[in-house]
DNA sequence: ATACCGGCTAGCC
DNA sequence: GGGCTAGCCGGTA
């Protein structure tokens, strides 16, 4: 199948996105090299990678880029907080029927294959602190987040927008 | 099988 | 609040 991709322009800069008939199945950091982008999306796809316009990007996430598990379970509900809002690794966990498998949630986004569109930054600790990033660190989590208008207090989500905590 | 590692948590100082 | 500790769980070697 015929792999596409092009650079999105988004709220958080210009991400590239890579797509075949059957959703995206890759994005990659703005910083990410065309050459490297493309050499991921072959890996994943075989050859037929080719730049195409951004236009043409679905909507739809091609999910059969993640086997069926615990994995996708987690990936899926992330995918679903809404912008301007964070869950904490529990909240996730407890959204996939596992409860005590945050520490598991957090290995799951540690290896998120889709950033951005897959809402990984949007997963906070259970006290309000950010915790860690992988694509790009705390401190651009932290800009994410804000520049998504969820509000930071210090170094912390200050509020959870959902179930929370008192 | 088995051991170790990590974007976590709850409980205790 | 801060700094432990011991549990937790799904990957991966």
């Amino acid at each position: 199948m015929a792999v596409a991709y092009a650079r999105r322009e988004t709220l958080h800069g210009a991400w590239w996105v890579g797509w075949t008939d059957a959703g995206v199945c890759a994005t990659a950091l703005p910083e990410t090299s065309e050459r490297s982008f493309a050499a991921l999306l072959r890996a994943q796809h075989g050859d037929g990678v080719a730049p195409a316009d951004a236009g043409a990007i679905p909507e739809a996430v091609d999910w059969s880029v993640v086997p069926d598990g615990f994995r996708k379970d987690v990936l899926r509900a992330c995918a679903a907080i809404p912008a301007g809002e964070v869950r904490s690794y529990g909240e996730l966990a407890a959204a996939v029927g596992k409860p005590r498998a945050a520490r598991a949630v957090g290995t799951v986004m540690a290896t998120n294959p889709l950033p951005l569109l897959v809402p990984c930054h949007r997963v906070v600790r259970g006290d309000g602190t950010l915790g860690e990033y992988g694509a790009g660190g705390p401190a651009r989590k932290a800009a994410m987040l804000g520049a998504e208008g969820v509000a930071l207090d210090g170094g912390a989500a200050a509020a959870r927008v959902l179930p929370s905590r008192a």
